[in-house]
Formats: C-alpha cells, sequence, structure tokens
DNA sequence: CGTCGCTTGTGAACAGGTGCACAAAGCGCT
DNA sequence: AGCGCTTTGTGCACCTGTTCACAAGCGACG
C-alpha cells in the first residue's frame, strides 16, 4: 500500500491549474478594492477573470472557506488569502540577467514591485554597460554574477539574454542556489529536478495564434486543403 | 444521435497541448538542422525539447506518419510539415500597439521575422513619438489605427499598452477584423468568442514561481506553518 | 421566529492529456 | 533472403482538470 494520497495534496495542497489562476484573481480583486466594493460574488469575480464561476469556486475552496454563502466574498480578505497562499506575504528579491530591450523593458515594469517582488540587481555582459542607473538601479557586470546573487540571497532569477547565452547563466545561477527560474530567452533550459523554470516566449504565443488562425481563415474560405471536415452535422443522420 | 466524433478532432485534427508544444519542436529542430543533422530519433528531440518521447511521438502522430521506424525523422522534412502544421507557411502581418519599453523590445525582437512573422506596422498614442523608426519601422499615431489595420490586412495584433489602454485598443482592432490578439497588458480582455485571445503577463509567472519557492522554503525550514505533510514516506506503514 | 431567496462549497460525471508498453515496420548485416 | 536491432505509432489505463447540479448555509424580511 504506496499511500495514495490525494493527487492534488501530494506536492502542495492546491492543483497547478489553480495556482496559475490565482495571480488573475488577485489582480482583478486588487481592482474591486480601489473601487471600493466590499464583497464579490463567484458570479462577478468569475465574469471579470475571465473563467466559470464554477471553476472559480473551485479553485478558491482550494485556499480555505473564505466567503459567505448568500453574500460572497469580502475583497480585502481574499485578496490577503490568496497572497498568501501564493506566498506574497514575503518579499523575494530577484535579479535580471541581459538588460537589452527586453531586460530593460522587464527592469521598468511596475507590475514586479507592486506584487512583492523587488528588483535587486541588474545584470549584463556587456562592460560598457556596467554602472548605467534603470529604474534605479546600477547594472553590474556578468563577471560578478555569483557574489550579487549571494550578496542578496536571491532565489529567483530572470533570464532575459540572448540563447546562446541562456544555458551558461542559467548554470551558474543554479551553481549559487537560485531555485527558480523565469527564462524569456527562446531556449530549453536544462535544469536540476529541484529548480523550477517557466518560460515566456513571444514568438511560441504567436505561433499558436497563426494556427488559429489558419483554421478559420481555412473555414472561411472552404479550402478542402488539410483535415477540416468540420461544420457540426447536428442531424444530418440520413443514410 | 448527436454524432459524437472525437473531441480533439472536432475542432482541428490537433490537440491544443500540441499546438503549444510543436513550436517549441521547431525551433530544436531548427537548431538540429544548422548543425547539419540529416535525422533524430524521438529520444534525442524529445530531450532537447524538454519532453518525454512517447508525448513527442504522439504528439506528431497528430499531423500524420512522418517519420521511418528504425531510423526517426529526416529534420528538414519534419520542419516543413510542423510548419505547414501551424500555418506558419503563410507570412502574417502584425501590428503592434503600444511602443513602450515592451513594445520597443517587441519590435527588434528577431523571432518574430524568422518564422513567418512580419511586424507591418507600430502603433503609439504619444503623438512626440509618431514618425520615430523602430527597427526599420516608422511609428504612427493611434488615430490612424483603423486605416493602417485595414491597409495590410492584418489579422493579428500585439497589444503593448499600459492596462487601461488595453481594452479600447482591443475593442478598436476586433472592429477592424483583426481575429488574432497577443495581450502584453495586465488585463482580461473581453472579446467576441470568435475573436482568440492569448496573453502574456510577467508579473503572474513571477507568481507563479514565487508560490513554488515558498513550498520549497517552507519544506526547508521544516515548518508547520500551512499544509505541507510532504515527503512522499514510501514505507512508513507501521501504525 | 419561520420562511424565502441567494450564494457558496462540493460530489460526481465528463473531457482532455499523459505515460506505459508493445506490436508493426523498416534497415543493415550476414 | 533471413535475422535481429532499432525506432515509430498507438491502444489502454491513469490522472488532472473542468463542468454540472444541488444540498447546505447564511442573511433579510415579514
Amino acid at each position: 500500500m504506496p499511500v495514495p494520497r490525494d493527487a492534488a495534496s501530494r506536492r502542495s495542497g492546491i492543483p497547478d491549474a489553480t495556482v496559475a489562476r490565482l495571480p488573475i484573481y488577485l489582480r482583478v480583486l486588487g481592482a474591486f478594492a480601489e473601487s471600493g466594493l466590499p464583497t464579490v460574488s463567484s458570479e462577478g469575480l468569475a465574469a471579470a477573470a475571465g473563467v466559470g464561476s464554477a471553476k472559480l469556486r473551485k479553485d478558491l475552496s482550494h485556499l480555505g472557506s473564505y466567503g459567505t454563502r448568500g453574500v460572497g466574498y469580502d475583497v480585502e480578505y481574499l485578496v490577503y488569502q490568496i497572497s498568501r497562499a501564493l506566498g506574497l506575504t514575503q518579499h523575494y528579491p530577484v535579479a535580471i540577467i541581459g538588460v537589452g530591450n527586453l531586460g530593460h523593458a522587464l527592469a521598468n515594469y511596475a507590475g514586479f514591485g507592486t506584487r512583492g517582488f523587488q528588483i535587486a540587481a541588474l545584470v549584463d555582459a556587456d562592460p560598457r554597460r556596467a554602472g548605467e542607473v534603470i529604474a534605479g538601479i546600477e547594472i553590474r557586470h556578468l563577471d560578478e554574477l555569483e557574489t550579487i546573487i549571494k550578496e542578496h540571497e536571491i532565489s529567483i532569477g530572470v533570464i532575459a539574454t540572448p540563447a546562446a547565452a541562456a544555458q551558461d547563466v542559467c548554470d551558474r545561477l543554479v551553481a549559487c542556489g537560485v531555485t527558480s527560474v523565469l527564462n524569456f530567452a527562446p531556449t530549453v533550459l536544462a535544469v536540476p529536478e529541484s529548480v523550477d523554470v517557466r518560460k515566456v516566449d513571444l514568438s511560441i504565443e504567436l505561433q499558436i495564434l497563426a494556427f488559429h488562425e489558419q483554421r478559420k481563415s481555412a473555414g472561411l474560405h472552404g479550402e478542402p486543403g488539410v483535415a477540416v471536415p468540420d461544420v457540426v452535422r447536428t442531424s444530418v443522420a440520413s443514410a
């Protein structure tokens, strides 16, 4: 008997799909809070977040039973509970490696600071950029990477380097004790199992859109092209 | 009898999860092609793409039976087939709305051009930026949005504006006939059902990492804090 | 104080995706 | 030609996530 336990709770008690949506709820709730709205129903919150109300309720039920039947959820309280569940009550220092166009944009992105993240360091491989100040942070040279990471006890690294440098930078980050990496470089990073990597790839998203775009236009023009024998055909059971 | 048909093939023949991975395969294959490698096994390709070999084979099987048993897949041919399946054989013009830090980075991002996407227009709300040239494209004012979209027959729009402007811009894009939107603004966009929206949110990714980070450190410090009664416990069946 | 309407929280059915394991199929060597 | 090695393609069981539908719970109002 290998202790089956519930597979979802084996890792953390909160399913991955739910974790991925909590930040959205958090943002929407923030907007509601600013409007002075005291409570929201699952229906209202779900609509604003672009999900079904049942899904939202199930998501929230994984954090506990906050919410009052017949009334809804207290906005402030729910913000706090989601923040706590996500671990945003503690402040994580992050380092951004690579201050090209994208790194520049990230350093100036307000969304980081407002959610408990603090950009502790900017690092670039170009010596000429060292000393430059962006968003109030001085750029330092890649050679100092190890020193900087340990100095600030950074556990989250953001890679915004060219693809060719990404794996090397990643290895060095991991060697310094970084356990979470957000990768913007178009490469698949190899890391030990204990390290979490999330990737954001602009071009992949576009390609996915292109696929759906193709599907639409194929349907529209009625091209017999690939394989779109679709059209539902609800009641053509005539033999 | 409502024609059950296979749910996956109802929409396009290729499951969404597979479509999301095809661009990764494509990129890895591109690297292999540059190395002059003529063929790859599912094992080799899967390792480079960071997925299991069975999953890769199942993914590829959805496009057809390209690949030779005992040998593997012809790199060049597979590149072509995946490109075709994704609809990258035709060139999609895209417009980027909002040329702040992020829009600037996107305009200079080489990954777009190399995959059959062409940045046809840059648009910004700030009149002072109109006329400025970035990546060889002249920035034009938001007022001309409708004209530009129709002029270039753009069906894919990239929104890189501040959150406050995103919904408005999106509505205008949709009104002009744009059917796919890539949204970088931290907002949930409301669109008609016929329009595809994909969102990329930098801060959400970080928050997801923070969650896992929290989980790790909680386990390490042995804090009884939330609910982490983990550690697998393979054979502690002693009562 | 009882009743009524509204909203949460959840059990259960369902759908989609993943991974295993193996039969089918090609290649090269003898 | 035949044999054995390799690798694909896929049926099947599992598991995660989604959706439905409803009982339980809470407040308001008469």
